[in-house]
Formats: structure tokens, sequence, C-alpha cells
DNA sequence: TTGTACGCGTTATCAA
DNA sequence: TTGATAACGCGTACAA
């Protein structure tokens, strides 16, 4: 490997010359400049952006913690993060935590230690030591997929409980009065619980009575939704309509269902959360609140950068959610032997 | 940023002793450990990798390339590298080609100057110079979801062509005779290229015909294999069952078909490739080849290290596939209104 | 068991 | 416009 110095040697110039040629080219002359060029070429040298970022203090390098990147909805937020950072010339470092905030606390530690420039992280805990230790330390980060619109944070995120809200009302206008829902747990997330109060402030305003044994709370994953569901339509009286905490769950869930024999969805509506890319695919295509994902994670960059580039006061951006509705909800049939249909199939 | 400077002082000891509390705590004596200890608590001391990569000449990150983290096939493989890198104490850097080769070329270039130890890439062109580089210059990595068994790269993968002959063979044993493809793009990966030339192979082996009409390449989208299903079913003799060149496709292609009215699988048969994890959510539950995506990034992973840490000849490691039989494909009707009832619904 | 001193590849400061 | 050189934070011979 050689370096700026043997660069330096072959073309007869000083090392901070070479350095010049590659950071700012126009200072100095076309002649000298050609010839570290072409000692450059000789030596096949090869710059080192670590070295760099030592003395610079800057790795050029960012963070990004999520859930899982099994999700799609993960996928898209980070594909949105990578075309900013790219923009940026920046690289970005991915990590999973698993819902887990030992693995997120562990990650935050070892990015941190990769003196990454600024972090991305959709939050397992908001109220950890993790967040209060980067506040602390005026370390540049950015929470996606946020419930917060204040305080001390700098975020991008959506209302949940509006969204909550809109796919609850949607399915009370169909008429339906026994709403369930399966939502991921509580302890894993807030946007979950956020989604849920929705649901909660949906059912009061609608003079509808909230009911504990309708809510069932599972892991995020697609089996968790499929037993989910399940449980729910076990029940002595099942619920006609369904709210999954997301596009994934419900995924799941609409398995769950129709290997109960349930015609879908004449005898059971489900929305789900996220509008995830295949969303229009399913079947029934499922109607969903939309959270404009790859967006939201273009922004958190665009966040980030100007937080590291500038720091200041935190900056919130709460984006803008609403209601995709496809085939997978539908008016509650008058006439339904809906009850008997569900005790037949078991 | 305090660093061991810092620590050293506050401790008395040198900065030597502190690096060894740090690297190998036991080669110090337990009072002067203890000592430096608290010292680094006192100045809440925060290791610095960077630093340590710029003089071990080991950054402790690698590279992985794939075409778009969008799909969850390379979700998967995606956590099995991590889940590696992680063992390894690792960073894992992501970058996406979006099956560009200009934009692979140039990822692999930026990761290099970020003197990442090792690279996984899901590479776009075999044939290209930047995999030649990589080689002549003897720096460590390995192709994931590869297509070679030999030669100069370390490779894991599996054997496409065999994966596209099962799925084929398969529709043959089903009584089908006209079979057709979607296939991704030959010129965006030559995975897409062998599963064909084990589709055309087992047609040949069963003395079937085999016509140009019945293949149309597409991008690796939903959409596109939304369009290209609906291509295959205007043609004039249209095929009763399809092979799609992965799951993603078939997703499209499922929806394609329903559009233009077609019951599945009676009226169409499809089979995927991939079985990635919503392949038996989908309605009907899909057909697919299996690929161990995660197990294969886990598997890359090992190689890479290995090679990192013994360099030495080119290590390949192929994996089996195998068909998963699902819902989506049945045996021909053998009195069939197909042809019209297509046509019927154009 | 602990300390001294050098080197890693680059940028930045200052002087020429 | 260019050059000389200190500095960045750490690991590691080598010495004590």
């Amino acid at each position: 490997m050689s370096t700026i110095l043997d660069v330096a040697r072959l073309a007869g110039v000083s090392t901070a010359t070479v350095s010049r040629v590659i950071n700012m080219p126009e200072s100095v002359r076309e002649n000298t400049r050609n010839k570290v060029l072409q000692a450059m070429e000789k030596c096949s040298y090869k710059y080192n952006s670590l070295a760099r970022g030592f003395v610079t203090k800057r790795s050029n390098t960012i963070g990004l913690i999520i859930p899982n990147i099994n999700n799609p909805v993960f996928a898209e937020s980070t594909m949105g993060v990578q075309e900013h950072a790219d923009k940026k010339n920046t690289r970005v470092i991915l990590g999973n935590s698993y819902y887990k905030y030992s693995q997120e606390e562990n990650l935050v530690k070892v990015l941190r230690e990769s003196q990454i420039d600024g972090l991305i992280i959709t939050t397992t805990n908001l109220k950890g030591n993790v967040l209060k230790n980067l506040v602390d330390e005026k370390f540049p980060f950015v929470l996606l997929f946020s419930t917060v619109k204040g305080g001390p944070f700098s975020a991008v995120g959506i209302d949940n409980y509006k969204g909550g809200y809109l796919a609850t009302e949607h399915l009370v206008n169909l008429g339906h009065k026994r709403i369930g829902m399966v939502a991921g747990n509580f302890s894993m997330t807030d946007r979950s619980y956020h989604r849920w109060h929705g649901y909660k402030g949906c059912l009061r305003d609608s003079g509808l009575t909230y009911s504990k044994e309708l809510l069932v709370q599972t892991d995020y994953s697609l089996s968790g939704g499929e037993a989910s569901i399940k449980k729910l339509l076990c029940l002595p009286s099942p619920p006609t309509a369904v709210f999954c905490s997301n596009d994934y769950i419900a995924l799941g869930a609409l398995k769950g269902a129709r290997d109960m024999g349930l015609t879908l969805p004449a005898d059971l509506s489900i929305v789900g959360f996220d509008d995830m890319q295949t969303a229009s695919y399913m079947v029934p295509a499922l109607t969903t609140v939309h959270q404009p994902a790859y967006e939201m994670g273009r922004r958190a960059a665009e966040v980030l950068f100007q937080l590291i580039e500038s720091p200041g006061k935190p900056l919130q951006d709460m984006m803008e959610t609403n209601l995709i509705v496809r085939e997978s909800t539908t008016a509650i049939p008058h006439t339904s032997s809906h009850q008997s249909r569900i005790n037949k199939n078991q």
C-alpha cells in the first residue's frame, strides 16, 4: 500500500501538495498537479479515508439502528437514509436491535467507538439511559419512526395516535361494533402503544365500549400475527374487524383468518399500518395507514447532517399519515351468520 | 473527548498500561488495573477504535454490497452476515448497487478507501474489472448468491441451474406443456440466466420445445412481475404455467394474473424462486425453490473471516436447494376452457 | 509488571 | 503556489 509520502517522493513534491491535489485540486498549479496525478497512477495509490478521519475528527460514517431489517418498512427507510448519506459522501453502518434494549445499548456503544459522525435510531426505549447520555454529551442523533413531537430529541416520525384513530374510524364507519386489535408488544416500542391509544380514543368518541379481551399483544412477526388473530377469533364473541399495528402482522393475520375458514373481507375486516410495498399485493389487498417510510429515512438523514454541520436546537419533523382503503375491509353484513360460521370451522 | 493519555495521567501510570488494561487486562496487576479503571470512569473515557484501526491496520469493519435491501431475500442474507460479524466484533457497512455495475464499482472504491477488512458482494457483473482488481490485489472478498463453483473467487451460493430445472420439472410433472418464464434481466445478474438455462434444460429433457416468446425479461420489481405475466397471458397461445425467477416477481405475477380474471392455481400455475419468508403467506401460497438466504449470509461471513485471518486459496461453498411445493401450482386440467376464459377477460 | 518512544497516513499551520 | 512539520489516539517493540 503506497501512501501520499510515496507519491510525494515520486512526484518530487511535498506530502502537503499531494494532499492538496486530493482535496482542493484548484489550489495547485496545473503543472504540479499533473505530476502528482501521474505519480499516484504509477504507485496505484489508494486514498486512506480512515487516516483522514483520524486527523479531521470526521469519519464520514453514520450509524443506523433499526429493530429489524427483515421488516420491509425498515428496509425502505434504510434506503432513504442511504440515499441522502450517499449525497453527503458518507457511509452508513447498519445494526439491528431486534427490539431489544440491551442490544440497542451495545450497538450505540460500538458505533460511537467507531467514531461515527452521527446516529439515526429507531429506538425501543425512549426513556432509557442510551438516549439520555447522547443528549447530555450533545452527540448528534435523530430518532426515526419517532412518536415524540417535542423535547430534547431531534426526530422524524408520524402521529401514531392519529394513525390508530384513522384506522379504527374507518372500521366504525363501515358499521363495525366489535373491533379488535393485534398490537406489537407495548414493551418493545411505544409506536404500537400510541396506535392503541388512537384505537381506544376513536372507540370512545364513537360511543363504543373498549373491551380488554379484544386486545392481543404479540411480537412483530408473521407468525405472531397469525397466532394472535386466531386467539381473537376463538373468543366467545369474536370481533368482526381487527386493526393490526403493522402490515407485517396483518399479513400473518390474513393467513390466520383464512386458515380458520373465514372468507375475507366478508367475514372479517382487517386494517394494517405502514403501507409497505407489498400491501396492495396481498389478498385481499390490504387497507392500511400509510407511512412515508422512504421519505422519513431521507428526512432523518437530512436532519442529522444539519445537526452535524451546525449543532443547535433539536429539530422535529412530523410527517403526514393517511388511510389507504383497499379490499381487506368491508361493511358489516346486516344479516350475518358470522358467529356460527366461525364456530363451525373450529 | 479524553484519550488514554488523560487516563494515564489521572491514574499516574503510562499510556501503555492503560492500553494494556483495555486490550489484555490480565497482564496488569489488579491494583494498577483498578486505578486505571477508576480513572477511565472519572474522565468518562471513550475508546477510539478508529485510532486503533489506524495503527493495527484493521478497521474491524467489512463491506456488504447487495443489489437492493428492499428484496426480503437480501434482507435475510444481510442478517446472516451481521450475526457472524457481530460475533467477530466487526461492523458492517451496507451498500445497494441497485443492479447497476457503475454503482457497484463506486461502492467498492469508497469502501476500500474506508479501509474495510474485507468485502461480501452480490455482484452484478462477474466479468468486470471490479472483481478482477480485487483478486489481483489479493483483497479478501466473498461472492454471495454466487453462481460460480470454481475459479479465483471465494463464493457462497447455490446451483441456480438446478433450481431452475427443479422448478420446471415440477410443472412438467403436473402435465404442463406450455411453460413460460418471467426472468430478471440477464444483463443485471447471471443468476437469472442460469435459472433460465435450467428451465431450458428441463424442457429439452422432457421433450418439450422451447419457445422464445414464452420468455419475458424484466427488472426485479413487483410491477415488473405484474406487467410481464400480462404480456405472457396476452399471447395468442398463453402458457398454463410460469416459472418466475424470484418470489418478488412471482408476487407481482400472482396479482397480474388475478387482475386478468384468472383463478389461481386452476387457470395458471406459478413457481417462484428464493422461498422468502412471506412466500407461504401469499395467496395462493407460493410453490418455490428454496434458497437458504440467512444461512448463506452467515456462511459468507465465515468464509470472509477465514480469508482475512489466514489468506489462502479461494473457498467455495455451494449450498443445497430444494423445491417447496405449496398451493400455487396444480395439475393441468384435462377438459379446460382455459384459453377462452383468458380471452373473455381481456 | 510497567514505562519510553516511535510509527501509522493524513491534514493543518505556518513559513517561505 | 509550495514545503516543512506538528498533531491526531493508539499499539507495540524494547527497555527497565
